[in-house]
RNA sequence: GGGGGUGUAGCUCAGUCGGCAGAGCAUCGGCCUUUUAAGCCGCUGGUCGUGGGUUCGAGUCCCACCGCCCCCA
């Protein structure tokens, strides 16, 4: 859409054609087209101000009105409300916007009190209620017994059946079918409904009833805008189908798609669930810094900005690690944070640019008591998403915790029994069938892979094959931790006492995808300094330009930190796991996309 | 990085062997007071992703580029 084009005369001629008072929308006015126009309410006032003066004229007959053929739209450049570069769609629902502004109304609506959502106004629905007005409704005294809402919703359906207007509103909570008689409605309502476009905002009052087929309807007493949408819908029935439209214009797919809108229903649900579990235990919920000089608790690419007021580079943070340690040394004991990190690496099914991750710390714990909390945590969380999907009917303690599965894909994730365990060692021998301290072959088959190796230490060639062959072996269905992983390439990680070439240290797989790590904190400062250096040497030249040493976070640990388990986990991950989506991108509501053009 | 698919009206999609650019929905006009993707009648609407090439003629064939999706690494 040109907004920036010329502008074309007002179209006279409304849907329909039969409002003298169209040729009111008529006006001089600055939009939100021309930005150099100074407030951007200025046009609308002129709607408000006719509104105050002559609400919902009562002298506007809408089928009484001469039918004659208005002139088409010509360029005008004095009317922004006409951008002549606007497709032909756009510009009749701007004539038919200020039909509706011709018939005294605003085209976007005021504050309306008392609204419930569609779902709830469907079930004040009263049968008998509804029976008694149907037999006694002409009676003279008879008091209309039937519960009445009022409701707002965007037109998805809209057939005009002449007197009698049929329009299917749609919310968040659902969809429910509105009436506009011509004999009960208000006029300034049918008047609406007759220039009223798919798309459009519009607010309803009126009885509950069940039409001849059923269908439980508001029969409305009056109907007014809420907003006029100037942008044509998608197709009724297939719906926006474009993925790539879809993410761009999330705000069409979150009404067009239903299924859409419950799964960020459902996300938003278990990030209040995932919430309420850290606080049931007696973590602190608490912030840390997205702007860091230096990139620290993990090993990723970070995005690199600038602080203007100190001229210094900043990166947005890789990780929460290295703060919430902080807190640890200063006395909380037990924290977690739910928020952003940002990694400047590639982007496909499994990884967007930013995301959220929760971390949680917990003083004198180590990694296997956060392995019992995510395996409680994974297990809360899927039974709460379980017992959100079953049939209404169903009593929620039927649904044992124990027993449930939810589907992924092509395959169902057990969440009931216990999560398998599998040590980093026996994986990999398994997959690669040699022994793991066989380093020489690793890298032999590292090389026939094609993967990563030339100036990588031997660990890290190790777990390049570890990664590219022996995680895809894991069990999708079965939740699984991977434990004992080697001590060199887990630098923030504490040994294990009997062998210290292992870390405390696990990764959680389930569905095929890496969810969450969680450790055995290494607490000695001099260690710590240690495994840094040693990790720096193994790491490739473009590792080592984004790694570095976080002294301040040393000097926390000489402060000295408790003995401590650390778990990250990946909240789009788990949230894709638990609501069947199989892009990241379908569980973010703003995924990163390429600029268009 | 490699392979496959895809891009046509606002939306969802057809388009045969290279021969006038199509359908449904939406829009616009007409009719209709119980419809259910309402129905009936009539009319609109196109940079066939972009740029080259072959050809009398290209949505279609060839080349390059761009975007998106899937698989592999």
């Amino acid at each position: 859409m040109d907004l920036a084009g010329e502008f074309v005369e007002p179209v006279h001629a409304p849907r329909r054609q039969r409002h003298p008072g169209a040729a009111l929308g008529q006006r001089q006015g600055r939009g939100p087209a021309d930005p150099a126009a100074g407030p951007r309410h200025d046009r609308h006032l002129v709607g408000q101000d006719a509104h105050r003066l002559a609400p919902f004229r009562a002298s506007v007959r809408p089928d009484a009105a001469p039918r004659r053929r208005m002139a088409p739209a010509m360029p005008d450049a004095t009317d922004p409300a006409r951008p002549a570069g606007a497709h032909p769609l756009e510009q009749q629902r701007r004539a038919n916007r200020d039909a509706v502004a011709a018939l005294g109304a605003d085209p976007y609506g005021s504050r309306a009190d008392g609204l419930i959502p569609l779902a709830d106004a469907a079930r004040l629905y009263d049968p008998d209620a509804d029976a008694a007005f149907k037999a006694h409704g002409q009676e003279a005294g008879f008091t209309d017994p039937r519960p009445v809402a009022h409701v707002a919703g965007r037109v998805m359906l809209h057939r005009d059946n002449g007197k009698l207007i049929w329009l299917n509103l749609r919310d968040a909570s659902g969809d429910l079918q509105v009436a506009v008689s011509r004999r009960d409605c208000d006029e300034a309502g049918f008047a609406l409904a007759k220039v009223c476009d798919l798309g459009d905002i519009v607010v309803a009052r009126g009885p509950l009833v069940r039409t001849r087929t059923g269908e439980i309807t508001v029969w409305a007493s009056s109907l007014r805008m809420g907003a006029k949408s100037l942008a044509p819908p998608p197709e009724k029935w297939a719906g926006l189908a474009d993925p790539e439209l879809r993410y761009r214009k999330r705000y069409i797919d979150l009404y067009a798609n239903p299924d859409v809108m419950r799964v960020f229903r459902l996300r938003s649900a278990i990030v209040a669930r995932l919430r309420r579990f850290f606080d049931e235990r007696g973590f602190l919920e608490v912030e840390t810094p997205v702007l860091q000089p230096k990139p620290g608790g993990a090993a990723a690419r970070p995005f690199w900005s600038h602080l203007n007021a100190l001229d210094m580079p900043v990166v947005l943070r890789i990780a929460t690690e290295l703060h919430l340690k902080r807190l640890l040394v200063g006395g909380m004991p037990r924290v977690y944070e739910i928020g952003r990190i940002f990694r400047n690496e590639g982007l496909d099914r499994q990884h967007n640019p930013e995301f959220t991750s929760i971390e949680a710390y917990q003083a004198f714990g180590d990694c296997w008591a956060m392995l019992d909390l995510t395996e409680a945590l994974l297990r809360e969380l899927a039974h709460f998403v379980a017992v959100a999907a079953s049939d209404p009917d169903t009593d929620p303690r039927d649904l044992d915790p124990a027993s449930v599965r939810l589907p992924f894909g092509g395959i169902e994730i057990d969440y009931g029994s216990p999560f398998a365990r599998v040590t980093y060692r026996d994986l990999f021998e398994r997959a690669l069938g040699f022994p793991i301290s066989d380093t020489g072959r690793a890298r032999a088959e590292a090389e026939r892979r094609g993967l990563r190796h030339e100036g990588l230490a031997d660990p890290f060639v190790v777990n390049e094959l570890f990664e590219a062959v022996a995680e895809p072996t894991i069990d999708p269905t079965t939740p699984t931790f991977v434990t004992d992983y080697p001590s060199a390439i887990s630098p923030l990680t504490r040994p294990l006492a009997d062998d210290p070439t292992l870390a405390g240290r696990w990764d959680l797989f389930v569905g095929g995808m890496e969810i969450g790590t969680a450790y055995t904190e290494l607490n000695d400062p001099d260690a710590q300094v240690a495994r840094f250096t040693e990790q720096l040497a193994g790491a490739d030249e473009e590792e080592r330009a984004y790694r570095t040493l976080d002294e301040d976070f040393i000097e926390a640990l000489r402060v000295g930190m408790p003995p401590a388990g650390g778990l990250g986990l990946g909240v789009d991950r788990i949230v894709m796991l638990l609501t069947n989506q199989r892009s990241i991108r379908d569980v973010i509501l703003f995924p990163f996309m390429r600029p268009v053009g």
